[in-house]
DNA sequence: CCGCTGTTTCGACATGTGTCAAGATAGGGC
DNA sequence: GCCCTATCTTGACACATGTCGAAACAGCGG
């Protein structure tokens, strides 16, 4: 119904509740460290959080943290197996935003 | 070449550069006062401040800004018209986004 | 049981961010 | 030219965030 000029956003009920619910995703990549993290464990099925740390001049804690924040936000999970600790990505979540920014499907 | 397992961020060259890039754009969505902004601006062909202001429990001010992150993203523009100013969503912008979190097209 | 490595949590700090009130700027109408 | 409205800029403030080092926790291997 409404004019959906461009994109999933509009046609979207994006209300204040939505807006709350939806922002801290995008909030979670909003940061250039979080990004190339959630590229990086994209790219595989799951990934070692020792082979995400070399990528980074940056300490252990303050990759976790990232890590952290990525998860709570639900764009990946992850759990430990043994030693080490594996994180994936969530593909709907990704997908539930991507529909958000691309061109309305077709609406009409 | 990559295993591709999930979507555009995993085949994208997301190295440091590119997500210092980029990062900014989803940065500025994540902000729910923000993310809302954009869903009205992508609503139409254009939209006047005065008519987005009442949709916020929000001074003019802190609207203002909300815009202008908005814009320095690159996520929208917008003109003086006479007393008015106007807005407008980027889609390009936006689908370059949404080609990052969509799943891969074939890439295969 | 003890120590070793990988990971997370805690505490602290500097910087960034959202918000507002007050003031500045832009245009239109008188 | 003056005032009025719409919008933006500035200055200030409380709060959130990114980062680190130190310490805690989880498992493995002796």
């Amino acid at each position: 119904m409404p004019a959906s000029t461009c994109c999933g956003l509009a046609s979207a009920g994006m209300d204040a509740a939505e807006a709350e619910r939806i922002a801290p995703m995008f909030k979670a990549l909003g940061d250039p460290v979080r990004l190339r993290l959630a590229a990086l464990i994209a790219g595989q099925d799951e990934i070692c959080v020792c082979n995400l740390t070399p990528h980074f001049a940056l300490s252990g804690p303050t990759i976790s943290h990232h890590l952290k924040v990525l998860r709570e936000a639900g764009l990946i999970d992850g759990e430990r197996r043994g030693t080490w600790v594996y994180y994936w990505i969530k593909p709907d979540a990704l997908q539930a935003l991507a529909s958000l920014l691309q061109p309305v499907p077709v609406t009409a």
